[in-house]
DNA sequence: TTGTAAGCGTTATCAA
DNA sequence: TTGATAACGCTTACAA
């Protein structure tokens, strides 16, 4: 049964909750934004004026008189990718229970003008999970400069003064997984990497070379590399699997770059008519809700994109009250499930 | 090469740039929004003036005195969806254009607390494409009451008075498809659906309903169906599809809900040792990037996700401009691709 | 404990 | 064609 629309109501504001609990306008700010305790008493008049006229503050009144905005900014390389996805969701819902609200833009578009639209709306405060070479460090510099809280990923090699920075310890989560495969007899461990041998901002193939190195003590494990434009799909990580099978056939074992490849890498085992962990171990990174679904179930380094992305909202939230930057190592954790086993043949 | 971090510097304003260009700051306005013709002598001394000075408008201040916010809200009934993330993108770039932002929220949240952030931020229009149970009438109209211009995707049996609604022409696109696989030979065609048999709001049962009795002149076609909650996958297109050739051997051709599902239903028929598309024709809906991609190509009825959502924002832009409301059907073609072809032992 | 009033940076309406 | 100036709805000293 449809609702009738209502005769253009005037919009109610501030002055008409005043009115109707009695009180001057600045009490009700103070009620409601819990600026100020004043008398249990009026404080509850107030509400209940606000709740049965059905008043919503202005939001754009409020971000011009205040300093905050209560509205943050994610660049992400792609929206698509599984794992973001999840990132996405968990500083969302984060987000919006401190009243915040989350835009959201990919590289694809003109990330200048991203920038722009972003300091026009006074964000307060932008999270940056894109490679250096989808923005440069001086768009950074420009966002910060307006006095805009910048949090990024770390994927270079020089930190921007005023900026904060978080990553994973990749490297001892590489040492973790390395060492778990050492364990269980393996030696020759080879990684799916989804970028080409010169990509400079990849974090976790270094990781496992050092771990390689001090676990194993070997200096030139086994790697199959992906090519530019980089991406990531369970296709691709079963045909990088292939590579490695056909070009290292010693290896028992292999990490890959990220889930999503780890499971088109198990799919491609199977099909080559092996088994997965009985002829080869796979491991994969990010632990995505797929990775607990998939046939045998994903041994990964856990980097719960949900979790992460509530992390994140904490951390620009906090630096946006505080008002200065630091620098975050998040800790990742081993989370072995069925696809790992021992070594074959053992 | 770190970028000092600037001193804090006084925020630019629309005064300063007046002044740079010795005018009045209301002439700042009329130059950089076009609302009066001044002369280009003028106008190009402030434009020039904005760039030197590295000018950014205040949004907010903006959406404060003027009657727009530039900001867009949409209720999705999940980010994840790899159609609606087409749409979202779509809706996005096309958004961005015209300095809109869309502010995204998917049904899994507090959908009451979603419509006052939006309400309180003003935005000037929204796209709902959630189903009506997870969006009562009532918010669509308190959404329309806060004089907020509302499209949604018409999933319902009645339309709310000055609420705009999108559809596609579900039964025209099935009467196509059932059609094609006529002339193909097929008349047992049967229809894999994501839900369960009493949902109400699926347009696109009952549009295979009609045009299989139209065409074909069967009134009782094979249906496997789904169950609440209501999800898609390629896992679960298999499931379905598995239970299409185990219950109804005779069915030569399925359509599906999706594309996804129809990928799923493909895996499947593989599976079983069968043939696509010599033992079963497969078709699907929505036409996601995927579709061209998997093996064999599916054939589908076109609804270009990303088309989708650039249109859906002009219908919305337009209704911001005239301040009201319209019904629109969009068309749907199919695409005949490699997944469909002549009925087995023709 | 509560109220008054001065901004916040625009747009828009007049008057010049 | 331009320039003052009053909203816009809220926050927040500061005064009462």
């Amino acid at each position: 049964m449809p609702i009738k629309s209502e005769s253009r109501k005037r919009k109610v504001k501030r002055e008409d909750v005043a009115q109707a609990a009695g009180v001057s306008s600045a009490t009700v700010s103070y009620v409601l934004n819990g600026t100020k305790r004043l008398s249990p008493e009026v404080e509850k008049r107030v509400l209940e004026a606000a709740r049965q006229l059905n008043y919503c503050p202005d939001f754009h009144a409020r971000a011009l008189a205040g300093s905050k905005s209560y509205t943050l900014g994610l660049l992400t390389t792609d929206i698509a990718n599984t794992y973001q996805l999840e990132v996405i969701k968990g500083l969302q819902s984060e987000a919006l229970k401190y009243d915040y609200v989350v835009i959201v833009f990919d590289a694809f578009g003109d990330t200048e003008r991203y920038i722009d639209s972003l300091i026009s709306r006074r964000v307060d405060g932008i999270f940056v999970s894109i490679a250096p070479d989808s923005l440069p460090d001086e768009s950074l510099c420009k966002l910060r400069d307006a006095d805009i809280r910048v949090l990024a990923e770390f994927a270079r090699n020089s930190f921007l003064p005023d900026v904060s920075y978080v990553m994973y310890d990749h490297s001892d989560g590489l040492v973790q997984a390395v060492r778990y495969l050492k364990e269980l007899g393996h030696s020759k461990i080879g990684f799916l990497s989804a970028f080409d041998e010169g990509y400079l901002y990849d974090k976790r193939l270094p990781g496992f070379h050092r771990a390689m190195e001090e676990v194993i003590g070997e200096k030139d494990p086994a790697i199959v590399y992906g090519s530019s434009p980089y991406f990531t799909s369970e296709e691709f990580g079963g045909t990088l699997m292939q590579r490695m099978m056909e070009e290292h056939p010693e290896v028992t074992a292999v990490i890959a770059t990220n889930d999503l490849m780890a499971i088109g890498a198990i799919k491609a085992i199977k099909k080559a008519g092996k088994r997965v962990p009985e002829d080869y171990s796979v491991c994969g990174i990010d632990n995505i809700q797929l990775s607990r679904l998939c046939d045998p179930p994903l041994t990964t380094l856990d980097q719960n994109g949900r979790e992460y992305g509530m992390k994140i909202f904490h951390i620009l939230y906090d630096s946006i009250s505080a008002h200065k930057a630091g620098e975050y190592i998040l800790p990742m954790q081993l989370l072995v499930r069925g696809s790992t086993g021992p070594v074959r043949g053992a």
